[in-house]
DNA sequence: CTGAAAGCGCTAACAA
DNA sequence: TTGTTAGCGCTTTCAG
C-alpha cells in the first residue's frame, strides 16, 4: 500500500564550501525526511547533520547555519527509534501497563504530572490486553521497550516482580509478595481497616466481606485490614461470611447473592473493591434489601463509577495519581542515579463518605 | 513461576567460523539478551534465529526446536525498536497526546478497546506536555513515531491539521478548521443547542454563555450552537453576556464574576466547557447567588469533577471513548487498505441532567 | 572543520 | 537447510 518512491539514486549536487549557491527547489518530500536528505540538500556529510543537530563542537558557524536552515525548510526531525537503537540514554520513560483502564490511566496521569518540565518524554505502552499474554506480559514488555526505547519504567500492577531490566524499574502497586522491584503501593491494610472500622463505628457488629483475587497481595491485604478491624473491636469473624468476588463483576455477584440471601445474613458488607461493592448493591436492589437502610456497603477503590451508583457508594479511596507521581519521582532519581532512600512507598488510603452507609436496622 | 529445569544447556556441539573455544557456561545475562546471544549460545547464525522467531520457512524442526529452547531459557524477546527500523510493518498503533489529561485518557481507554483482539500493540506517546512546544507538537511527534516505531496513528485534539505522515493518520476532536484528516468529532453544535434549549424549556430567557478559546473550532461551533437555539426561541442574543472564559478556570473566573455582577444578570449561564461552568459556580457562591434557585448553569464536557460540583453540574456530554473507538476503527481499516467511506464523523452529544438547573425565579 | 566508516539489533535477499 | 551480506536512520570515533 505505501510506495517506497525515496529518491536515492539522485546523486546530491556538489555544493562548495561558501554554499552561497544552493538554489534547490526542494519542496518538503512526501514521506518521512531522513538526515540522509538533509545532508544531501544541504551538500554535507550525514555526520555533519547530526554534529549539528546535537550541538556537537567542531562545525563552523556557517554551515551550522546552512543546516540548520535546511533542516527547517524540510521540517526534518530525527526519529527517535534510530536515535535510540544507537543510544544508550533517549530520554524517554515509559509506562507499562496490562491495558488502559481506569487504575492505570489514573496512573498514567500522576506520571505525565511529574514528568512536567524535566525534559523526558513519555510513552505509555500496552501490549493491547492480550489475554494469553497475561502471564509475564511485564517481563516481555519490560525486554521490548527497555534499554532501546526508554531510559526507566513504571510498571502498573505488575503480577511478577523479579523482572529484570538494564534500566531502573518502578512498580506501582505491585501484586506479588515483598517486591524485588522499588515499589509505590497504596496501604491497603490501613484502608481496609478504615473502611471497617467505619461500619463499625455505625453500630455494625455483623459484617461481612467480599473477598478478592487470593493470588494478589492487595486482595490479601485488605482481607487482613478486616480481620484487625474486626478482632481490635472485640468481634469473631464468621469465615462462611467472606465469600470471594475475585475482584470482578461476575463472581462478586455470586458472592453477594450468597452473603445476602442468608437466613443470617449480614447488616453490612465490605467489599474487596468497588467493583464487587457495586455488584453487591445490585443484588440488594434485585433482593428487595434496602441500601443504606437494611444493608450497609463500602467499596474500595473509589472508581468513578462509585459516584454514579445508586445511592453513591461509600468506598476506601487510593491515592492513584499521587502513586503514579511518586513512582516517577523515584524512577526519575534512580535513572538520574542518585541513591533512593525509601525504595517501598506505602500512601495512606482515605474514607470517602458518601450514601451507601447508615447505622444498622434496629 | 516456571523455573527452567531443562537440562537442554547442553553445550552446542562444534562451531566452525572462526568461533574460539565455546565453551561458555552462560548464565542468563545481565542486561538486555540479544540475537546475538541466542545465536552464540544456540550455535546457529543469527539469521537462524530470526527465521525461527519468524516462523520462516527453511529451518529444520531440530534446528527450531533448539532455538525455542534457547530462546526461552535466555527469556530472549526481539527488541521493538530494532526491528521496527528495519520492517516497515510494525503492528503497533499510536496514539499522540499533547498531555494525558482526562480527555485524552478517556480517548485512550476508547482506542484500547477498540485494539482489543486486533493484534496489534499500542503505544500512547506523549512529548511531555511541553510549554514551548505547543505550537506543532502534533508534527514532530508524527514525524517522530510515524513511519518507525507504528503503522498509523491517532491524533488526539490537533491544532493543525495538514500534518503529513507516511501512514494513516486519524484525528480526533481536531481543532482547526475542516480537517485535511479524517477526523471523528463530538457534535459539538448540536451539544450546544441541546444544552441552551434545555434552559430554554425550564423558562429561562435570559441566558448568558461564558464562551470559549475562539481560535477553537469546538469553541466557535459551541458558541454557533447557542446562538442557534437562542434564534429559534425567538430570542435575541446579547453580546454584553458573551465573555470568553477561553475555555479555562482563571479566566472563566473573571467572565463570570462579570456576568453575574451585573445589574441585569442573567437567570441562566451556559459555559463552553465544564471548567467553565465550575468556575461559574464558585463564583455564584462567593457572591451569594444560590444554584439553582437563582442561577441555572450548564456545562459542556462532562468532565470527572462535573458530578462531584455542588450542585452536581448539568452538562452536555461528549462520546469521548466512542469517539477514540471509532477513530481506531478507521484506522485500523486505514491501514489494511481497506477505503473507508465516511472519513469525517461526527457523534452526537447528550444532555445529562442533574442539579445545577432549574426554572427561573419568578 | 569535515567526512568516511563502523556499528546499535534486526530482517531479507542471496549464496553456499 | 544454513550462513553471509547488506542495510533501516542515526551517532561517533578517527582520519583527512
Amino acid at each position: 500500500m505505501k510506495l517506497d518512491s525515496t529518491p536515492d539514486d539522485v546523486v546530491p549536487a556538489l555544493l562548495g564550501g561558501g554554499g552561497a549557491g544552493t538554489t534547490m527547489p526542494a519542496p518538503p518530500l512526501r514521506g518521512r525526511v531522513t538526515m540522509q536528505q538533509v545532508a544531501a540538500e544541504a551538500g554535507v556529510s550525514i555526520s555533519t547533520v547530526s554534529k549539528v543537530i546535537n550541538g556537537r563542537y567542531g562545525v563552523s558557524a556557517d554551515t551550522v547555519d546552512h543546516v540548520t536552515r535546511v533542516i527547517d525548510r524540510l521540517g526534518y526531525e530525527a526519529s527517535l527509534i534510530a536515535r535510540s537503537l544507537r543510544n544508550r540514554r533517549t530520554n524517554v520513560v515509559g509506562v507499562l501497563v496490562m491495558d488502559f483502564e481506569p487504575f492505570s490511566t489514573e496512573v498514567l496521569k500522576g506520571v505525565a504530572d511529574a514528568i512536567h518540565g524535566t525534559g523526558y518524554e513519555l510513552i505509555a505502552y500496552s501490549a493491547g490486553g492480550h489475554v494469553e499474554a497475561r502471564e509475564g506480559w511485564e517481563r516481555r514488555s519490560l525486554t521490548r521497550l527497555m534499554a532501546t526505547l526508554v531510559d526507566g519504567a513504571v510498571l502498573v500492577t505488575p503480577t511478577v516482580t523479579d523482572v529484570q531490566a538494564d534500566g531502573p524499574v518502578v512498580a506501582v502497586d505491585p501484586q506479588a509478595g515483598p517486591s524485588a522491584l522499588p515499589a509505590v503501593a497504596a496501604h491497603n491494610l490501613q484502608g481496609a481497616r478504615l473502611g471497617v472500622e467505619h461500619l463499625l463505628e455505625l453500630g455494625h457488629t455483623r459484617i461481612g466481606m467480599i473477598t478478592g483475587r487470593s493470588d494478589l497481595m492487595s486482595a490479601q491485604q485488605r482481607e487482613q485490614g478486616y480481620r484487625e478491624a474486626m478482632a481490635a473491636a472485640g468481634l469473631d469473624v464468621d469465615e462462611a461470611l467472606m465469600p470471594s468476588g475475585g475482584f470482578e463483576p461476575d463472581l462478586s455477584q455470586v458472592a453477594a447473592r450468597e452473603l445476602l440471601s442468608r437466613a443470617d445474613r449480614p447488616t453490612a458488607v465490605f467489599a474487596a473493591n468497588d467493583l464487587s461493592a457495586l455488584a453487591t448493591l445490585e443484588v440488594a436492589r434485585e433482593l428487595g434489601i434496602e441500601v443504606p437502610g437494611q444493608l450497609s456497603v463500602v467499596g474500595f477503590d473509589n472508581i468513578p463509577e462509585s459516584v454514579l451508583a445508586e445511592p453513591p457508594l461509600t468506598t476506601v479511596q487510593q491515592p492513584i495519581r499521587r502513586m503514579g507521581q511518586e513512582a516517577t519521582e523515584m524512577l526519575l532519581a534512580l535513572i538520574a542515579g542518585e541513591d533512593v532512600h525509601d525504595l517501598d512507598r506505602t500512601l495512606d488510603t482515605s474514607l470517602v463518605l458518601r450514601s451507601s452507609t447508615a447505622p444498622p436496622p434496629s
